[in-house]
DNA sequence: AGCCAGGCAAGTG
DNA sequence: CACTTGCATGGC
């Protein structure tokens, strides 16, 4: 295993923040027993056997890790987009958002492995955000290859293959719910070619957005999250519960009853390509800030 | 006990 | 296109 540090400036990435807002799935932390564990504050995720851990000290991503996965932390956390940047760009359109931008630092949009992003969106109509990652883990346990290292054992996300081997009866038992018949017909169209992440992947991203609603479970909102978390479509909005209270109470006048026209409007409003940067600030705030309103 | 949660598909007007 | 309904399950 490969030891070492990368710097990036405290301002520029908040580890904790960012992995833990709510966005990703695939960022295990430490629990009681050897199944997830890293070591304290640590972060690990895991990739076609290989390991990654990870843990911030001041201006340094320190990392532990297997098979080159150290290669992967630019590409996951996009760091070769400047975040100070992006805020810049925002501040300043209206105060709401400049409120959230300065509430939060570092906090990062991720760039995950896109089939397990989309079985976490999947997974999460009318759920709370723990027990999405309970399910997401449980998909992990049962049906994931595990990661041995060092005599530790760490949880995988199962592939396309490996998730096709799930039925909707074993998946209910799970506890997956009603939900269960999303992964099943979803993974069904990805395994007879029907949709294709690759292809959705090199997309613009109206086309991509119309494309992945293809799968059966993916709707405007999962859609929207799964481009923005796991394929790097930063137009992308995602209108949740949340964001729809920001938008009725702070942009009453961007509002539309119409998932795209209202994406439309804030697309125009904060930039295409700071779209998704401006609803994850917000999105955190309101569930902050405003969550008894 | 009842209500609700990062919505969705299917059905209706 | 806009609106309604049913849906699994755990936590409060």
């Amino acid at each position: 295993m490969i030891e070492g540090y990368i710097e990036v400036p405290a301002e520029e990435l908040d580890l904790g923040t960012t992995l833990e807002v709510g966005q990703t799935f695939s960022w295990y932390k430490k629990k009681d027993g050897n199944l997830y564990t890293s070591d304290g504050e640590k972060y690990y995720t895991t990739s076609e056997g290989e390991l990654l851990v990870i843990w911030q000290e001041n201006d340094k991503i320190h990392y532990k890790a297997t098979g080159g996965m150290e290669n992967q932390i630019n590409k996951r956390f996009r760091l070769d987009e400047s975040l100070v940047n992006i805020k810049k760009r925002l501040k300043g359109k209206d105060k709401f958002l400049d409120r959230a931008l300065e509430t939060y630092e570092g906090l990062r949009i991720l760039n995950d492995d896109f089939f397990p992003c989309l079985i976490s969106y999947l997974c999460s109509p009318q759920m709370r955000i723990p027990r999405i990652k309970n399910m997401f883990n449980s998909l992990a346990e049962r049906y994931g290859t595990k990661v041995q290292v060092n005599g530790k054992t760490y949880l995988q996300f199962p592939t396309v293959d490996q998730l096709s081997e799930a039925s909707e009866e074993e998946l209910r038992d799970l506890g997956i719910g009603y939900r269960a018949k999303y992964i099943v017909e979803t993974v069904e169209q990805l395994m007879n070619g029907e949709v294709s992440l690759e292809e959705i992947k090199d997309m613009d991203y109206r086309e991509a957005h119309d494309e992945i609603k293809k799968l059966y479970g993916v709707g405007d909102k999962v859609a929207d999250c799964v481009l923005l978390f796991g394929a790097g479509k930063l137009e992308a909005f995602p209108v949740d519960t949340w964001i729809k209270k920001a938008v009725k109470k702070h942009y009453p006048e961007m509002y539309d009853k119409n998932y795209r026209k209202l994406g439309d409007n804030f697309r125009d409003f904060f930039g295409e390509k700071y779209t998704g940067y401006a609803q994850e600030y917000l999105f955190h705030y309101m569930r902050n800030h405003e969550s008894s309103e």
